[in-house]
DNA sequence: TGCCAGGATGATG
DNA sequence: CATCATCATGGC
């Protein structure tokens, strides 16, 4: 079996990375913990088991994979120094502490594209759900029995038929044409990274099926674009219930993108509404 | 039954 | 440019 080529590693310190946070807060969606709060995850192709233990953050990996995950957790930058500038205003620190552990994930670009599309007008648990079965019909099997994300090229070949399985209703629609713009040439994914981050916006944005919202997460867990701060309606009115006046969320710079899941989480860990004061 | 889920689109003022 | 019905589906 794969298991004897995998050995345990320390990835991390438990104060730096939190899993249930990082893997809770609603970025990713292919990560699931058994009995034992051990996590389970698919990221490109790649199975990790990761776990805590004893302040410290444990790995079952290829050990040739250890630099990639440790990249996937963006653990080369050390998140609290980054949220110590975070002190106003008082709901900004508020958030960060209460966060503090979770990582901005650097997301496969297409796995995020697609994740994210399923994500519109959808809830968590079914976003999960139909990702799962989007793997576990059109992805392809690992040793470990879990599945890959499908390809674009296994995707774009695709009826709505195929999909209708997943029930995952005019989702379908996005899904196939993202793929086939990806195939095509009109969405080049790689090339993104390498662009500003409003050309690649304006550039994800052109596809029909995604919009700002899918296209601002995409740029934050797809292609770790931090200097983007987020549009969605409920964000605007939590800056504006507990922001200064005049506050301008550039000033942020290059940490908005943790700023910004920094309030989501805590705003959706306490019910979104009812910490916000929103109807 | 009705409403919501981190939306997007196209039509309409 | 702001608002709004519509889209498909499952959960509560």
């Amino acid at each position: 079996m794969q298991s004897e080529t995998k050995t345990e590693y320390v990835l991390a310190s438990a104060s730096e990375l939190s899993l249930k946070k990082t893997f809770e807060c609603g970025q990713c969606f292919r990560w699931d913990a058994d009995a034992n709060g051990v996590y389970h995850g698919i990221v490109s192709g790649k199975a990790l088991t990761v776990w805590e233990d004893n302040g410290r953050i444990l790995c079952d990996a290829d050990g040739e994979d250890i630099p990639f995950w440790r990249t996937y957790f963006d653990l080369g930058v050390d998140y609290n120094e980054m949220s110590q500038f975070f002190t106003e205003p008082p709901y900004l620190k508020m958030c960060a502490d209460f966060g503090r552990g979770i990582r901005i994930l650097r997301q496969d670009p297409w796995e995020a594209l697609i994740s994210f599309i399923i994500s519109q007008c959808n809830n968590i648990p079914r976003i999960k759900k139909i990702i799962s079965s989007l793997c576990a019909y059109f992805g392809e099997a690992l040793p470990c029995g879990l599945f890959a994300f499908p390809s674009a090229s296994v995707l774009a070949g695709l009826s709505e038929k195929d999909m209708a399985p997943l029930r995952c209703g005019y989702r379908t629609e996005y899904i196939l044409n993202a793929s086939r713009a990806v195939i095509s040439g009109e969405l080049d994914l790689h090339a993104l990274t390498r662009l500003p981050s409003e050309e690649a916006f304006a550039q994800v944005r052109r596809i029909r099926g995604i919009g700002d919202k899918v296209a601002n997460c995409f740029m934050l867990y797809g292609l770790h674009q931090m200097d983007r701060f987020p549009i969605d309606v409920w964000m605007k009115r939590a800056l504006e219930r507990h922001f200064p006046n005049n506050f301008n969320p550039a000033v942020l710079g290059p940490y908005a993108g943790l700023a910004q899941q920094y309030i989501f989480y805590y705003t959706r860990m306490n019910e979104h509404s009812d910490a916000l004061g929103c109807s």
